[in-house]
DNA sequence: CTGTTAGCGCATTCAC
DNA sequence: GTGAATGCGCTAACAG
């Protein structure tokens, strides 16, 4: 029962080397219809099935890819996720999923520990944490494709399938002033990402664009959790400022920050706007007084994930780096203000 | 660069054996601290990293346990997904990822894919529409522990954590009742899953307690999409029954349902009221007009990879199976009705 | 405490 | 087309 047959036990029950069925088994050219049936019928018989440690042993490969996220519950991430091991399934491969719940030095453990595990490639969503990248260096040192997605960082020589930041900054904000905001404050996220350095260009821009006045007071650094959203509502509405719209560079903040101005009484997007990024279950719910800026998680994974299976087989990595910028676009649902 | 030190290279820049290095490197209590000292230096020196492929080999082991979801980017499934890997983490494993969508022939693949990976244990959420075993008795003819989460299957000899969804479909149910439905619809999936029988169960019971009259044309099977809560709505609504209250078995289907009500102009709860099961970031909406059933998807992720690990450690599988049933809870966010 | 020997199961040389 | 030998990198058994 735990004795699980090997090619060895199929090759002395008909006879023949260990070898030749290696040969048979891997479907190789070099062996004979007839003798490739017999051992196949054998293998089935005795419930061979290949024991791929062994296997991966020896082709030095493991058909893995891994993966680190900041945290897999987090809608974005798990579509991508959903993007990933669907690509990665159709092209035979398994995926390890590890999440660095935003720690820098939980980062770093991971992707050592996935390199240890042989990963074929990776591919990473970086930590808020994260602003050196001597542990990205290991990947580049063991020959092992890395490809961010979503959230990189910006040094070179990596490649990144990314959203265009700028764009979604730039429209969400000029969707707020079309709308007739003149006051628009902007949550963002730490400063060394290049999403929220992105996105916060993007804000400037239209600002600019539109002649509406940059004001630093509107601009509110946090790590963007829904508590941050929250807190930073309150600390612009107890300020005394005017404050008319929102654009908050994630999801959860802006439901923060709905939740405050709710609780004042204020009306969404009557007397505050707010354009957030999308998050689908929110979305799908009806009525929501929430524009968002639709980015499909499972289209980045896929194509990130295409991405790094076309560096692995090919076994280079550029040394360059390439970014691929898939298109977002901004979705209205609530248009009553103006 | 791409041939990677191994102990035997360090053995010999030491002019030791390489099992006195694997042994140091294992911290073994019949190594000199003196020698311990010398390889770990070594070790560094050279950026040796264990080739885990080749340790798991020898000892037959992977430290890895495969996980096998419907599909990742649900709500639920991703939030059970992050609190098996935090647990895992801690453990040591890592956690390999793959969802069936609901298709029995892919779950069984993948299920055979892990197990020829050797995954130490397996973590199992099977689909909708898995009905026969055999594919899961691989698993039991290898020696591989299995835990279901969530959904299982009525049959013995398999262990589980689940939430107790009599209760749920009784409570849900119940909570309708009291708030003066009278013609409470039920929509529920596929019958072999005990999650949903139980729920129907659950529903039954709480009408005949209340001496509400359970009618047939009040239960609707579906697989429970968001399209499928939709239809049955439309259905239900056409046939010109008189409906006040929905118990929907998940919480896609009631998303479902509730956008046919909005768009025929009916008010939620005060003309129908819902109750589903808990989707964290629709419940975190401000005023959803959904009451919800919660389960803590990271809580049962969580208790389930315990209890593999513990089946892993002790390397031997319960041939009764176990049962750990969780609680839930109703968390009513609108009051209005009656 | 350390060295020797022997595989884990498979895939790949090289012969023939 | 097939067999024999070799080793991927590591660990375990047995000596000493």
């Amino acid at each position: 029962m735990n004795n699980k047959p090997t090619i060895h036990d199929i090759a002395k029950a008909l006879g023949i080397d260990s070898s030749t069925v290696s040969r048979a088994l891997n479907d190789s050219a070099r062996v004979t219809k007839a003798t490739k049936v017999r051992v196949l019928a054998k293998a089935a018989e005795l419930g061979y099935q290949r024991n791929m440690l062994a296997s991966n042993l020896r082709k030095n490969i493991t058909n893995t890819i891994g993966v680190v996220v900041p945290r897999i519950s987090r809608h974005f991430f798990s579509s991508a996720i959903q993007g990933i091991e669907e690509t990665a399934y159709l092209a035979g491969y398994n995926v390890i999923i590890s999440q660095s719940l935003e720690q820098f030095e939980r980062e770093k453990k991971l992707i050592e520990g996935l390199i240890a595990n042989r990963v074929d490639g990776l591919l990473v969503s970086v930590s808020m944490e994260t602003i050196n990248y001597e542990h990205l260096e290991v990947a580049k040192n063991n020959n092992i494709p890395l490809v961010f997605f979503d959230r990189h960082c910006g040094i070179s020589g990596y490649s990144s399938v990314l959203v265009d930041d700028f764009k979604c900054g730039f429209d969400a904000t000029e969707h707020l002033i079309l709308k007739g905001c003149k006051h628009i404050a902007h949550f963002s996220g730490p400063q060394q990402l290049e999403i929220y350095k992105n996105r916060f260009n993007g804000y400037k821009a239209a600002l600019a664009i539109h002649n509406v006045t940059f004001k630093n007071e509107y601009v509110i650094n946090s790590r963007l959790m829904e508590q941050d959203g929250y807190l930073s509502m309150q600390n612009l509405l107890n300020s005394g400022q005017k404050v008319d719209g929102i654009f908050s560079a994630n999801d959860v903040a802006a439901i923060g920050a709905m939740k405050c101005i709710k609780e004042r009484g204020l009306k969404i997007p009557e007397d505050i706007a707010i354009v957030g990024f999308s998050n689908e279950p929110i979305s799908r719910v009806i009525e929501p007084s929430l524009t968002t800026i639709d980015q499909s998680g499972s289209e980045i994974g896929k194509t990130a994930t295409e991405l790094l299976l076309k560096y692995i087989s090919k076994k280079e990595i550029p040394s360059e780096g390439q970014t691929i910028i898939l298109n977002s676009k901004l979705i209205e649902r609530h248009s009553s203000k103006k």
